[in-house]
DNA sequence: CAGGCAGTTTGCGCTGGCGCAAATAGCCGC
DNA sequence: GCGGCTATTTGCGCCAGCGCAAACTGCCTG
């Protein structure tokens, strides 16, 4: 049965495409379902494919050679990802999880060179999507350079909570599951710290946290505690 | 005068491309000097060229809004950058300054597109030069996370060592005038830091250093420096 | 519904590295 | 050769946040 063009008619991967288009795009796809916690590629595994996740929530984790881990970021839905191909890669720098169940969209690599010169818009969506990537990943070398541990967690939430957050009545909530650990390897800092800012700021109303669940209950507290810099230079 | 092809025919932005080729690419492109300390564009200006560095150094620098400054990386002869409109951006995201007195070549971004579909092989070639740049920045994020100060540094200084070193009787010296306040900027340290382990490696023969200068007299040493890692994970 | 496990909280002590400040030392221009 | 500027070194105190350890708590499973 073909992909219905429907499922990434509204994409800004394929903004201005016609139906015919997206038809012909899909065609090389395969749509593929991922339980919680199953790996879609691995780091350093030969890049076969590149993926566009339909639904779900994917977390990115590079893996030191002693065994550290960093996650570098949560895919949401209608973003590219395991884009090694357009990068010239060969393997994947990173390996991707499904952070709940998900459906993933798989192109094989061999189908890169013929979409992107046939649709040169979704090419270069490709390339505006890594140059976002480039862009956010030389902004956390940044804050991890000049900003505390408290500022950069206080961010790391808003960021994700804009990105996948589902509003509830008593606030905005990370909808996905996500553990103090993962917090920590987001923001380069310890579970204990997280554990503590997160307690401390449930004391004052900020959020609200359970078991692999937080909920922002006050975004614009949250957002004062994140531009709290540290003293820089004068001018 | 046009550009003669032999400043371009050895590099890797051009492999592959025959000699017409090459002129036709620098039939689109101007040559001009920048010396040290100037700025060949600056961070959120327009950017309307891409460039190459044909001799010198360059030092790509992102400031934060409170003044922070952080270098994320030096470029060196025979490299692209500033190419912004390869990841679809209109403005330059840090800003890029001649380390030492600089030759750079320059093509307007309208050269771009043209470029890039009459020679695919420059066009790839400058997407896995971001590629690359988006691997090493995330491998950075995993170092701040990970490693201890002194690993960083010992890294980052093989690092420049190995692309930018230059053999002395001594050792390989780093061919720019470097500061500590620069060490520091790539590192997320601070001046004092770097000044004391540098002192701490002149101490033990491992380095020799001076006014913006800084020689590895014994690499082999500065690797065990940057392998010796934090206990990490058991496996 | 009894365990057991994974995730979380919290106390406590310690330390890497920062912030500040002052002294020193190359280098450049006059 | 004399300032004067900029880069560097170094001492000292302090504290944010880590490491360790132990207790706790939902949640899932049998």
């Amino acid at each position: 049965m073909p992909l219905d063009r429907s499922l990434i008619s509204g994409l800004p991967a394929f903004a201005g495409l016609d139906g015919k288009d997206l038809d012909a795009i899909l065609s090389r796809a395969r749509s593929s379902r991922f339980p919680k916690d199953s790996e879609v590629f691995g780091q350093e595994e030969e890049a076969t494919s590149f993926f566009l996740l339909l639904s779900g929530h994917i977390r990115v984790v590079r893996t030191s050679p002693e065994g550290h881990q960093v996650i570098a970021r949560y895919i949401t839905e209608g973003e590219l990802f395991g884009i090694a191909i357009a990068m010239g890669r060969t393997t994947y720098p990173a390996s991707a999880v499904a952070a709940v169940d998900c459906v993933v969209l798989a192109w094989p690599n061999s189908a890169w060179a013929e979409l992107q010169s046939r649709f040169p818009a979704f090419g270069a969506s490709a390339y505006r999507t890594i140059g976002s990537r480039l862009q956010e990943t030389q902004a956390q070398v940044m804050e991890m350079s000049t900003q505390q541990v408290e500022q950069r967690i206080a961010h790391a939430l808003l960021r994700i909570v804009s990105q996948s957050g589902r509003k509830t009545p008593e606030g905005i909530e990370i909808d996905f599951p996500i553990t103090r650990q993962d917090i920590a390897e987001m923001t380069g800092t310890t579970l204990h710290t997280v554990s503590r800012l997160l307690s401390a700021w449930e004391d004052q109303g900020i959020v609200r946290s359970g078991r692999q669940k937080v909920t922002v209950t006050d975004p614009h507290a949250l957002m004062l505690v994140s531009e709290h810099r540290r003293k820089g230079p004068a001018a």
